[in-house]
DNA sequence: CCTCCAGGTTAACGAGCGCTAACCATCCTG
DNA sequence: CAGGATGGTTAGCGCTCGTTAACCTGGAGG
């Protein structure tokens, strides 16, 4: 575990705040101000711990990708010899889901702003995606065999879709807590793959 | 069935193009230049068919919404006579799913870009997706009684995301046919629901 | 004590944007 | 055939935005 403790950076704040800012009102609706006013500098100071307006979105992306795959193999690596195929999915899902309540803004961006960046960092983001998506499409292919691989990578990124439906759920502050919300959300996208792979049972 | 065979109108041209370039690079990313240039007019000849890039994301959202809406009303009362809650429930999905594939430009602006719009339009928007989360809500909540009404509200924003994941199936080209995208689809939000309600049986 | 650097500041530039103004062609109508 | 909509055009204004330049300050090190 890898918990902090100590106070984050300016570097960290401003990441925070672009990320929050970004999400809320999209890249090309926010300006350098604000985000400099968000962290208590104003507007160019932000040009001594970032090269520009796309470091920091690029340096978002890649961050929120790269952490997916990272839990993701570090989960399969730990569930992956001792449990079932179907614990490893359900350690997958519990990662997702926690990524997807506790980090709302990223999840926004993850998919929304990925065609603002650079050709190069667009290329890497893509590559981890694809491998996070892999990696789940193998483990769903183990739980449910009769699954053919290109319905399991479209129900992946259904599923993607159920769970990254966060976002939408606390508008008006009416979600049922954190743990009833991550129960319900898992329960479906279990159900979600089981109605994917048998055509369904009742 | 006000199925049309006419040429669409330039105003139609206008609009389609539009939610096809806001959906790709967003809103603030599309200038009016290059909404002109889609439909073979250049730059401000645009202002002879709208008030202003404003007025064409507003109808378009507008549209959706109402559209969506609207079409939901109507199966409501098709099917709500004759047959019981699971074949509403079916038409319902059946909808929604028949947009997503079919309108997926309009999918990606419906929940991203409501904010840039003027306060009136925007309320008004939100007010028509309202009412279509609760026509959902009740429908879900006849065929799986059990399911308390938060649970039910958190269930539908979900599913929706399940359905609205068309976008991220089609980039590699490799989906497998629309009808069994639909039906793998359709399953899956089933299976969804049916799994929010009961704890699983498996 | 002088220096230097990290991390700020404000001023200003240049590009791009939405939008308006002014003008022009085509066509339908009286 | 006059004439007014209709639907284009190009030029250009004004504003905003990302970025750079130039300058300032507090604290650490020799």
């Amino acid at each position: 575990m890898t918990t902090r403790t100590d106070a984050p950076t300016r570097r960290e704040q401003i990441l925070k705040e672009a990320a929050r800012l970004f999400a809320e009102r999209g890249f090309h609706g926010v300006g350098v101000d604000e985000i400099g006013a968000a962290v208590g500098i104003s507007g160019p100071g932000l040009y001594r711990h970032f090269a520009g307006k796309d470091a920091m979105l690029a340096e978002l992306l890649v961050g929120i990708s790269g952490r997916l795959l990272t839990g993701a193999k570090r989960r399969l690596a730990e569930a992956g010899g001792v449990a079932g195929p179907e614990a490893v999915l359900d350690s997958l899902i519990e990662g997702h889901i926690d990524f997807a309540l506790d980090d709302r803004p990223l999840i926004t961006l993850h998919d929304r702003e990925l065609d603002r960046l650079r050709d190069s960092d667009r290329k890497l983001v893509r590559q981890l995606q694809r491998q996070y998506v892999e990696l789940w499409v193998e483990v769903v292919r183990q739980v449910h065999p009769d699954l053919a691989e290109p319905a399991a990578r479209s129900a992946v990124h259904s599923v993607f879709g159920l769970l990254n439906s966060t976002p939408h759920l606390g508008r008006r502050g009416f979600l049922p807590g954190r743990g009833a919300t991550a129960e319900l959300l898992h329960r479906m996208a279990r159900g979600a793959f089981a109605s994917a792979s048998s055509p369904v049972a009742g």
